[in-house]
DNA sequence: CGGCTTTTTGACTGGTGTCAACCGCCGTGG
DNA sequence: CCACGGCGGTTGACACCAGTCAAAAAGCCG
């Protein structure tokens, strides 16, 4: 449906730092190995030593974790521009997967080229890569929120709140609309509800005129209305211009 | 009860970096600034510029955010040797709130100093840092699996397999004993739960020999049965040493 | 037109929340 | 020294949100 107008991954970071337009370089010519991921197909598994960092470029991909009882818990969504795991190249093992949700193209990057420019460097890379992971952070801590907190209506809607700033931030929200080609069962995996259960929210929601989702497409029509029902403040995205 | 042998943030530092001795007196420099701060009462709140990051010496702290109803969620228990706010300094407002859980020492160090060190600097402890900044991410992604996927009981019994981890890395727990002041209200706003039904599920635990829970020191007698009953599995915690 | 996955529906179960009372501990103050 | 008050822990009765199971309907794709 949309499409982004720049390259989401320099388009997100500029949210966080002032990027030189040298940066801009440094980041374009990083981002060259691309490749496509078919939805469901695993970009890196829990146990394995990250060898690359990974962002997307296009499509949907998620963090998640299997359970020993067959359940999955998805961790993260990552969206266009987003970094899935500078961190972890600091570690020795991934603690667990990242797979595509939906038909993605994902920039390869190795991790010694990473580690150069931020980590050992300190270069403006690194303010906006850290700040990057600070939203990620962020991210995190507001889901729990929602899962320990927000009965299960106010926690979809509130996550459809943050996808719609997250996306808008890249360029991917016109009129209210963005693609959301997400099945209910991931979605459930996400806010750690059944399928069964989400289904039935998702009627509600729709029923009171909040979201419309329908030929993978969200549209959201009254941003303020959704926002005050799921008590949603975007404090936590980080999004101010300006570092 | 159990008293640190050492300084507890340069001993769990040690867990995720190889710090030069020079890099260790650095650190102590730092650490010079100590506060008492008692419970309940707040290091930081959200909304605020932070000025300061603080590393916690001495008792648990906590992160949280209050919910417009009245709710409490608690994203994380700070122990001793944990950094607060690394984060933060590159915000530029806190997106949740730092309070003391038990009575605290805690040293505050001014965000200027840290950001010459670490994210301008990129000396060992840039990477000692964003280690323990990854850690606290990989727990905050454990904490999701257990609220959303994780019935009540293992959610819980989790929790004290963590703990255990945690605060032995800081040299904190003897004889699968750790000093643990904590009301089960506050459990209950850390797992998603009413206080009522984390009383339920902590007789329950007791019931089943897997802990007990005494003049607030627990105690873990077989790690290994609570561990195979939460289906813990550490590795998220990346306390192998060497990074 | 078949098979597949995804969505939808209904009936029923069950885990967890809520409300309210009671208890035991402990610090405070008369 | 004891009475009081408050907080945290414990219990029981009951309500309800969300899970489970199962089957039908609707899309999707070869």
């Amino acid at each position: 449906m949309t499409e982004t107008r720049g390259n989401p991954a320099i388009l997100k970071l500029e949210h966080g730092a002032r990027l030189t337009p040298e940066s801009r370089r440094t980041l374009e010519a990083l981002l060259t190995d691309v490749r496509t991921v078919a939805p469901g197909e695993d970009v890196i598994r829990e146990g394995e030593r990250p060898e690359n960092v990974h962002v997307v470029l296009e499509g949907f991909a998620i963090r998640y974790k299997n359970l020993p009882d067959g359940g999955r818990q998805i961790l993260a969504w990552l969206a266009p521009g987003d970094w899935c795991d500078m961190h972890i190249a600091l570690l020795r093992a991934m603690d667990h997967n990242i797979a595509a949700l939906s038909p993605c193209r994902v920039a390869f990057i190795s991790r010694t080229e990473i580690e150069r420019l931020t980590i050992d460097g300190g270069g403006p890379l690194n303010r906006a890569l850290w700040w990057a992971t600070l939203v990620d952070e962020g991210i995190l801590r507001e889901w729990l929120v929602g899962m320990g907190r927000r009965p299960a209506d106010k926690q979809i809607a509130h996550l459809f709140c943050e996808l719609t700033c997250r996306l808008r931030a890249v360029g991917l929200v016109e009129d209210g609309r963005f693609d959301f080609p997400v099945s209910q069962e991931a979605l459930a995996d996400t806010v750690g509800l059944s399928a069964v259960h989400v289904n039935r929210v998702l009627q509600q929601l729709r029923g009171d005129g909040l979201i419309r989702l329908e030929d993978k497409v969200l549209t959201v029509h009254d941003e303020a209305r959704l926002r005050a029902f799921a008590d949603f403040n975007p404090n936590y995205l980080h999004l101010d211009k300006r570092g």
